[in-house]
DNA sequence: CCGGGGACGT
DNA sequence: ACGTCCC
């Protein structure tokens, strides 16, 4: 979108001294700063994880051979990222193809537009280190981010019978070996840990990466890039103002968009000291309040946002872009793939989405590559309950109407169009009731066993499994940023708590609760005929009423006979008064048992709960949908229904045939209206959370 | 020759 | 439903 227009940016002359790796320090000097005794120090000591040129090092890993040569991973005609070697030859990440080739005829191409690979791996990260400790914040598939207060309080304890301390890897412009590590000895701490961690993950997981340690996001993420590839970088708090000073734009304040930016260059400020330096009460008039604040903060390396653990994805998408695509056939097969391979993903996930989203892009010159479009629609739960059990293809092929009808409620094609992206996304996903229990769950995100639901009660307390926090080495070796230290991680292999199998695929996401049973939605989309407004006063002939004659008139001749056909006729005719409304059952708000202990640290907001409680599905009870004694369900739009290719038209009918009817309310025919637009917001999240950015949200 | 994802705020 | 942000 905008983010690459300011991104070519040169390197700024970075001046990034540091003490390489192992700074001696004694312990005899008092302890860290905030060190109170009791609980929440005021100084957090915050991990930042970015891995290393991410596609190509997964791509490398799949193939070694690539390691050594120049590699660049293609989306279309862009290279979104290329291996260090590449980058020798002047590479740089989101460059055009036409460029890089330029620049390196020898490049190496592979492509990246299956995300597939780089999101398991991108997870198998996140969940080794969430077995280290569980405040673990995911940003994009390469980075996380990681409160380790908690660990680094218990590790000093046993520091203090230490002898000798120092920082693992650099410190941020510190070159003399005077580096007090005493003064920040929990930061110091914080470096081991981020160097075992680093270690971890390329053992285990074969990834380099860099890590940023500080005593908040902003600054943990801003400092890990300091050094890269895979080294880590240290912010003492005596130098957080030369790192916010020295940055090249307020571009570069994660937070600060381009939309942001420009807003801010309106007022004259283009610098992170402009903005450090700007009046709070115009950046108010500018921004608002909360947001005015949030910018100054952020511009002056203040960042109080807590780790939020992550958790399972809200929402799964894919989406494929293209030049032109101008054909409602096109457009079908094109969703068809898209959906069946969207439909894997989320059965493999084991929840159940209950909201489809349709997204284009259209081509136009003015606007050359803006704005999207979409719309989306609740899905009945019998489909749901489909893609969550496995029946993928009969998932899609009920989801495909719903699509279609979405797509012409975008795009009138009756008249030409010109599509240049399609995104098929689910969202408001709900995890399926654990069997009695009713505890906590882990949903494989992993293939290995999909109808994965544990039961964990573990973990409670800290950081678990691995004894990384067992003791500091004491031995220092500067092997300046390999990652190839003898860091104590002998303890690693020791045995792990859980399953091997959940060790390798459990995925311990966030908990709620239950949502009880749910009324049979009816998607707006779905809705068939008996649209207000919308007859035809054209009517050819014995067209069914809610069958646009335009479009009929465009079908293949043999589609427009099966329509008119006595069978489908009948069917279609029967349609508009089939939306029986089923009552909404209340939802019972039943609590989770909740044994499990929230491992959540000092820093959690009043109010909130561990777990929030919604999107827990109640084993539905097994109730059809709405369908009426005609075999032809009301929810499917005749226009759309005459547009399906012929064999997804007998899948569907067959579908159709198989369901046992169910009892019809004898009080049907009500205003259906109400209803359809149910989708209640469970808007559960953040209460307030106004912020600026939820990014680096205020705690 | 501007990908393919995500999260959150309005 | 759309905008802005992140990677
Ligand atoms: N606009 C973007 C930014 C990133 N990515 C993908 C490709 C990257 O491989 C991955 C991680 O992004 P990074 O910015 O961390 O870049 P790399 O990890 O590739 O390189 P570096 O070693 O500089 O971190 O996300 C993307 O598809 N589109
Ligand atoms: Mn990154
Ligand atoms: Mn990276």
């Amino acid at each position: 979108m905008d983010n690459s227009e300011d991104e070519l940016e040169e390197n700024e002359a970075v001046w990034k001294n540091s003490f390489v790796d192992s700074v001696p320090l004694s312990l005899a000097a008092a302890p860290g700063p905030s060190l109170s005794k009791t609980s929440p120090p005021a100084d957090r000591v915050i991990l930042h994880f970015d891995l290393d040129c991410f596609y190509a090092q997964v791509e490398m890993i799949r193939n070694p051979a690539l390691r050594e040569v120049p590699l660049g991973i293609q989306q279309k005609y862009i290279i979104v990222t290329c291996n260090y070697v590449a980058r020798e030859q002047g590479l740089t990440k989101l460059m055009s193809v036409t460029d890089a080739k330029e620049k390196c005829p020898q490049l190496v191409l592979v492509n990246g537009e299956d995300l597939t690979h780089y999101r398991e791996m991108s997870y198998k990260v996140t969940e080794l280190l969430i077995s280290y400790c569980p405040l673990v914040e995911r940003l994009g598939f390469d980075e996380n981010f990681m409160d380790v207060t908690e660990m680094v309080e218990r590790r000093l304890a046993q520091t203090l019978e230490s002898n000798t301390f120092s920082f693992k890897g650099h410190v941020y412009n510190q070159r003399s070996a005077e580096v007090k590590a005493s003064d920040y000895l929990r930061l110091a701490l914080g470096s081991h840990i981020a160097a075992e961690l680093r270690e971890a993950i390329y053992t285990k997981l074969g990834l380099t990466g860099c890590a940023g340690i500080a005593t908040n996001k902003l600054l943990a993420k801003l400092v890990s890039g300091t050094f890269k590839p895979n080294q880590q970088t240290t912010l003492l708090p005596e130098n957080i103002r030369d790192i916010m000073g020295h940055l090249s734009s307020l571009r570069k304040v994660p937070g600060v968009g381009h939309q942001t930016a420009k807003r801010l260059q309106a007022l004259g400020l283009v610098t992170v000291k402009d903005l450090q330096l700007f009046p709070l009460t115009d950046l108010v008039r500018e921004f608002g309040g909360p947001p005015a604040q949030r910018l100054k903060n952020l511009a002056l390396g203040v960042d109080d946002s807590p780790v939020t653990p992550t958790g399972a994805p809200q929402s799964l998408s894919d989406e494929d872009s293209f030049k032109k695509m101008s054909s409602t056939k096109d457009v079908l097969e094109k969703i068809h793939q898209l959906l069946s391979s969207l439909v894997e993903r989320m059965h493999r996930d084991g929840r159940q989405p209950q909201t489809f989203r349709l997204t284009i892009r259209r081509f136009s010159a003015t606007n050359k590559w803006f704005s999207r479009e979409s719309r989306q629609c609740p899905i009945p739960s019998h489909i749901g309950q489909k893609i969550a059990a496995g029946s993928s293809d009969d998932a899609v092929v009920q989801l495909l109407p719903l699509a279609m009808k979405l797509f012409h409620k975008m795009v009138d094609s009756s008249i030409t169009f010109h599509l240049t992206l399609i995104n098929v996304c689910f969202s408001n996903l709900q995890t399926r009731r654990a069997v009695s229990g009713g505890k906590g769950c882990i949903t494989s995100f992993f293939r290995a066993s999909p109808r994965k639901i544990q039961i964990l009660s573990s973990q409670s307390q800290g950081d678990s499994s691995h004894s990384v926090d067992g003791h500091c080495t004491d031995h220092q070796f500067s092997t300046h940023g390999m990652a190839a230290q003898h860091l104590s991680l002998k303890t690693v292999t020791t045995k792990s708590p859980r399953s091997s199998e959940a060790a390798l695929h459990g995925f311990k996401w966030k908990q709620s609760t239950v949502v009880a049973e749910e009324e049979n939605q009816k998607a707006s989309c779905c809705t068939t005929g008996s649209d207000p407004g919308e007859t035809n006063d054209t009517v050819t002939h014995q067209l069914p009423a809610n069958i646009d004659p335009k479009v009929f008139k465009l079908l293949p001749e043999e589609i427009q006979k099966e329509l008119l056909s006595p069978a489908y006729v009948n069917c279609l005719l029967s349609t508009s008064d089939s939306q029986n409304i089923k009552d909404v059952t209340a939802a019972a708000n039943e609590l989770e048992p909740s044994d499990r202990v929230s491992a959540v640290n000092h820093q959690q907001p009043a109010g909130t709960s561990a777990f929030p409680v919604e999107n827990v599905l109640e084993e539905e009870k097994l109730s059809f949908p709405q369908s009426s004694d005609c075999e032809f369900p009301g929810n499917v739009d005749p226009k759309v229904f005459s547009e399906l290719p012929l064999d997804v038209r007998m899948e569907l009918m067959s579908e159709w045939k198989q369901q046992k009817p169910v009892l019809k309310a004898p009080f049907s025919r009500k205003p259906v209206r109400s209803l359809i637009t149910k989708e209640r917001n469970a808007l559960g999240k953040g209460s307030q959370t106004n912020s600026l950015l939820k990014y680096f949200k205020r705690s």
